[in-house]
DNA sequence: AACCGGATCAACCGCGGGATT
DNA sequence: GAATCCCGCGGTTGATCCGGT
């Protein structure tokens, strides 16, 4: 009865991925795609379980990853949709194409936390703490930085406790504590409008609600800025002894040896690959080479 | 220069839910 | 229906960085 055994952990290699590693792991996947993560790691050669390729594609490989730090837009949206949909990651990541849960729920734990509570504003709760509270419910929240505590607190002191804070709606804790149960019911919260407004402590907030097209053209530029194809050519040419036709080939199995040929400088390389007609996430494509290489080199820039 | 503490973030862990046998 | 697996999620940890002393 049931299924296979799940892969043993013995002599699995944990920590850090190296370069190699992450190479393999992009390579088999934009091959190959995503079949079954159990047997990516053997399929691609690695000695890692199928969850950490898992974790290292989707936060660190995955070509549509967005890099660089939170605007304070986004800033302000995440605050938004974390007041409606409590500590679900992935449901708030859906809403930042390119963004991973990881990446903003540690943007939230280093970050906003403290930039809400600066403003006098409760992290779980999203509403103002008078000074009893705030000194209770910062206690809490450093103390066990657990939502569910901090609520329960939040909760009983309100039932037992005539404090002076301003009343609580009974629908905010409760959508903190009981948040929208999927996408649909968030859509109706979430107004399909580019430009939203809300309102936080008495003050308006204003979030430009960006489509998936908007930032992959964001996307292209970073990607473009961020490539520094000279540098990366001159380091590669000093490690295939000099010989640039070659790297152009061997990296980029989409060009033509006749292109790659005619490609005599590292600039003119990175001219070539940052033109449109070869680079452009309009015609993204796992299964294209020259992607492949150009993510690979996007992130060994990190 | 060395040390320290806080900030940051990649990676791991454990769990729950759905899928599979 | 039970047992087991796989995947995804949220919480946590630990390594590294960085600024202050």
């Amino acid at each position: 009865m049931g299924r296979q055994p799940c892969c043993d952990k013995v002599g699995l290699k944990r920590g850090p991925w190296t370069i190699e590693e992450d190479h393999k792991l992009m390579n088999f996947i934009l091959n190959n795609g995503i079949h079954c993560w159990r047997m990516v790691p053997k399929l691609a050669g690695l000695l890692r379980c199928g969850k950490s390729c898992r974790l290292r594609w989707i936060n660190y490989l995955r070509p549509d990853l967005k890099r660089g730090g939170f605007t304070e837009v986004e800033e302000n949206q995440i605050i938004q949709l974390h007041s409606r949909l409590g500590n679900r990651w992935s449901k708030i990541a859906a809403h930042f194409p390119g963004r991973t849960d990881n990446e903003i729920k540690n943007h939230w734990n280093t970050r906003i936390k403290k930039r809400l509570k600066l403003l006098g504003l409760d992290p779980v709760t999203h509403q103002p703490m008078n000074d009893q509270h705030k000194e209770n419910d910062t206690k809490v929240v450093e103390d066990q930085d657990d939502q569910q505590k901090t609520l329960e607190t939040t909760t009983s002191a309100e039932s037992s406790v005539d404090d002076h804070r301003p009343k609580v709606e009974e629908n905010s804790l409760e959508k903190a504590a009981k948040p929208a149960d999927d996408d649909d019911q968030l859509r109706e919260l979430v107004p399909e409008t580019k430009e939203e407004r809300w309102n936080i402590n008495g003050v308006e907030q204003v979030s430009t609600e960006m489509n998936y097209n908007d930032v992959l053209n964001i996307n292209y530029e970073t990607v473009c800025q961020k490539l520094d194809f000279s540098t990366w050519m001159e380091q590669e040419m000093n490690n295939n002894n000099n010989n640039s036709n070659n790297i152009a080939y061997s990296y980029s199995s989409s060009l033509s040896l006749e292109e790659s040929n005619n490609l005599s400088s590292p600039s003119l390389l990175a001219d070539t690959y940052v033109d449109d007609s070869i680079f452009s996430w309009e015609g993204f494509n796992y299964h294209h080479h020259l992607e492949q290489d150009l993510f690979f080199f996007q992130n060994t820039q990190r």
